[in-house]
DNA sequence: CGTACCTTTGACGGCTGTCAAAGGAAGTGG
DNA sequence: CCACTTCCTTTGACAGCCGTCAAAGGTACG
């Protein structure tokens, strides 16, 4: 258990991206103003609901996830602490996910334009933020190609490695063991498999020595077979911004 | 053979969003002054080079992809007339796909940072084209996600299906009969199947009396079973914008 | 202490990948 | 216009991964 239930916020997010002026970060604190706290399985939208709210999260996790008509469920996104919730289905008539806390936590609601606003008020913020939203899609997209072309364990081996490298960003505590609140069940609908060969492959990669899943962790042991066997690129989540925008930027946004 | 090759300019991609005034009109425009021809098999970007120029797709079929170390390739992106190509990776410092013209056809190159440019000048646009960029990510999400829990033919199913709602869309000639450049490898590379599965699958479906595929063109023989097989909900691709943005823009641009 | 939920294990079958070879279509050069 | 080559598609045999069904074992919670 090495991470503490310590309170991330979007700045923290945001500013790995790019140095924020002071005005910007006041600009942005006005999204984080009413903390609300979240009971674990509580539901935050509904599928068929409008956007026309959008979350912070502070503390605790979060997932978003089709239901199919047979019932099938499918988790698209895990949400971690300092995630923004709800910018990508933002510019459709309705949200097409149901997102659900998997953790008690604490939330930020603000009205969806309240974005425009910042859109207006401040470019960095607003590539800031595109920036992020990118980053969400890119590591769904990424977790969901690897997926297709690869077996059972490097399916697990590539999201453990995303969840790792994702909050080594947020929370320089973690290290080669982190708590994590998902089921097996969960894995298997985030993986696309059945939570019995979930269990399988778990057994089978603790027997290789590659990592261990407990209910409320989970410990890496053998990092580099993890990153050889799922093929991650930890490069490919860089928070480097493209050197061409930042450079298009009105004022270099002095700290 | 149903498609002629007509130029469709991302104005008309952009109309569907939104109603745009002639200023917004005249501004998007000059994303598209320097038509230049391409040819079949052309490399439009590499997936090591920075993001500085964005293309609009005015004739011609183009798809992105990843390779891996190993060689293996994964289409992510299917470009019809029409599209925006690149801002998905706009804000990274390296596309990480490779582009490539599945025909000749003709392309419109312009600077990146026109984009931050527009955003300033116009909101409706700005919306607009964030629409279409999340309309792209929706389009990936619900392939993969489909591709995820589905046997082989659902899986041609969805993205069969997925082509004919987005021909249909910037295309009114477009029948249960369209033209589609794509080899069955190519099926594969998209579906993360083995061309001679799709061949096997594509035989079977023939059989079945669902579609019929040759090296030029589809027939869609039973709309309603496809349907159904792949779960494929046209209603997500909606053009609708989120009325809550709408309403939240600054003037109601007449046309 | 009891119950509900989660995880583990086993047997079995089906879908899909791999390897291999033949058949067919398109493009090139003579 | 034909011959040749190359690429694409089809077909078959076989093996392996993973889903399904079922039941038992373990853990958390009231």
């Amino acid at each position: 258990m090495a991470t503490a239930p310590q309170e991330v916020c979007v700045t923290d997010n945001l500013m790995h991206f790019l140095e924020l002026s002071e005005t910007d970060k006041r600009l942005l604190a006005t999204l984080e103003q009413t903390p609300q706290p979240v009971a674990k399985g509580q539901q935050l939208w509904k599928a068929s609901e409008r956007p026309d709210t959008l979350y912070t999260l502070r503390r605790g996790w979060a997932y978003s996830m089709h239901r199919s008509e047979s019932g099938e469920e499918q988790v698209l996104d895990i949400f971690l602490p300092g995630d923004l919730m709800g910018i990508r289905e933002l510019t459709f008539p309705a949200h097409s996910t149901d997102v659900v806390m998997l953790t008690s936590g604490v939330v930020c609601p603000f009205p969806a334009e309240r974005l425009l606003d910042i859109y207006q008020r401040s470019p960095s913020l607003t590539l800031a933020i595109h920036a992020a939203a990118a980053r969400q899609q890119v590591i769904i997209s990424k977790r969901l190609v690897n997926i297709l072309r690869h077996d059972a364990r490097a399916k697990i081996a590539h999201f453990v490695l995303e969840l790792y490298y994702r909050l080594k960003r947020v929370d320089e505590s973690v290290h080669r063991n982190f708590a994590v609140p998902l089921l097996q069940s969960d894995f298997g609908k985030l993986l696309g498999m059945t939570k019995v060969h979930v269990s399988r492959t778990l057994s089978e990669m603790e027997n290789q020595g590659l990592l261990r899943k407990t209910r409320k962790d989970i410990q890496i042991l053998d990092l580099d077979r993890l990153l050889e066997i799922s093929a991650f690129d930890p490069m490919k989540l860089t928070d480097q911004l493209n050197p061409t925008l930042t450079a298009a930027l009105p004022s270099p946004g002095p700290s």
